[in-house]
DNA sequence: CCGGAACCTTGACCCAAATCAAATGCCACA
DNA sequence: TGTGGCATTTGATTTGGGTCAAGGTTCCGG
């Protein structure tokens, strides 16, 4: 097995993708889908691989297609912050741009659908419905972003924790176009370490808050990477925010 | 004069407009320029009037023309957080979206180039370099959505303050496609309750930090709303991060 | 079954920024 | 020229989360 982004020869037909009409190819069809799937390749990484290097050159773009990678910035000094949370159907890399702005990690294993960027470039010019949907996409991420400075700017580490796992947990369910409620099951495959650039906190804290709200019963531990929430509005209210989550989408 | 937004009768005809080749008509030409022209309506704004509420209904897009506008998001209990910051040339408003996700507030006088949003989404649809500008100027929102993540979960109060003005003046020196560089001055159209609202912050923390910054001569204040920069790299220093600030762009 | 590494938890202490509380400056306007 | 209403500054005190330090788990390879 290489130590290096694994070039995956098996790849699936683009029908039975499990992102199909989540990702950046949702709204194509016949030709247009035939002309992604022809340049389409698979690469899979290892939880903890590096896929690119802030600053390296990056000549292909991609979908998540399964696990969770993150984008990460760093200040000189070494403090570290999340920037991005690629989930499946999330896009990676930016059109019109050669090199990487931040470092990507896989924080899970995690399996890419990559184009070439020129030939993708190309598309995008030529075909308005992928150009609309990465518009539409690139929008929601924004708007994800604004909901992630509310986070880093105004809650408290209790807050932000409950925030994490309740992002989580949408995503999660909006995959199966359901609404988390009752008691509900999350996969958290992050680290600790991970968890804190996120959420703008050290592990430490991370550790003791989530040890207090399982103490609370407002979460119970499954393994490191697994957690229960028996009440999915409890963990809601501890949140702070009690939007809906709005419209399934 | 109204209390309410003013629609203002005098109006520029484009050629003349200060962000002609920056906000998102930057790349018409001909026809479609003059597409724009013919729909476009200009709203003025006092200092401190909301634009439109969150949640509200929300029927124009618009370019910022001049002044300043800020997007803000906010929990239950009224801990406040700026989520976005709108310069000459920025695009505010979402096209396919009915009402408005964030409270947007002039925070100083502001001149909008408004389009009433059904007709500019049929233009997105027509017309791809409206749309591929649009996206465009969406990525680089997203980018500097992500520095400010960076800066909100892992600066200090004294960066957080230096990061501001050197965004500031690297806008207001893009705006004339300069550098900023050696001494400048630097509008601050914000109360310090805004730039606390922006930075995650206190308004008593922002003034002891502007105070530390001037008493240790990084910055001049003329008066509450003009801040003197006797050394931009001393400033930039500051802000913890030393990035040059990328291409002009 | 043991040793080690990676990851996580817990405790004690500290500090940067929040909170609470006055002052002070600065207009606009009577 | 005073006066009320802000925005801002400054001071005293508290506190949430960071830092430093020590153990505990889990899991893998030999």
């Amino acid at each position: 097995m290489p130590h290096d982004a694994a070039l995956c020869a098996t790849q699936q037909p683009c029908e039975i993708c499990p992102i199909r009409y989540r990702a950046v190819c949702a709204h194509c069809e016949g030709d247009e889908l035939a002309e992604l799937e022809g340049m389409k390749f698979y690469r899979r990484y290892e939880a903890g691989q590096v896929v690119v290097w802030a600053g390296d050159r990056m000549d292909f773009v991609a979908s998540v297609v399964a696990g969770m990678a993150g984008l990460t910035q760093q200040l000189e000094d070494g403090r570290t912050q999340m920037v991005g949370l690629l989930l499946p159907s999330d896009f990676l890399g930016r059109p019109g741009r050669e090199m990487a702005t931040y470092t990507v990690t896989a924080t899970s294993n995690l399996v890419l659908c990559c184009f070439r960027r020129k030939p993708f470039e190309k598309l995008l010019i030529d075909n308005p419905r992928i150009a609309s949907r990465l518009l539409e996409m690139t929008l929601d991420e924004l708007d994800a972003a604004r909901d992630w400075l509310l986070l880093l700017g105004r809650k408290s580490a209790r807050e932000k924790i409950a925030s994490l796992l309740v992002i989580l947990a949408r995503r999660e369910a909006a995959l199966i176009k359901r609404r988390p409620e009752g008691r509900i099951a999350i996969e958290l495959p992050l680290t600790r370490e991970a968890m804190a650039d996120y959420l703008g906190l050290t592990l430490e804290t991370v550790s003791r808050q989530m040890s207090a709200l399982k103490r609370e019963g407002v979460i119970e531990l499954d393994g490191k990477r697994r957690v229960i929430v028996p009440s999915f509005v409890r963990l809601v209210t501890e949140s702070g925010d009690d939007s809906d989550g709005g419209p399934l989408s």
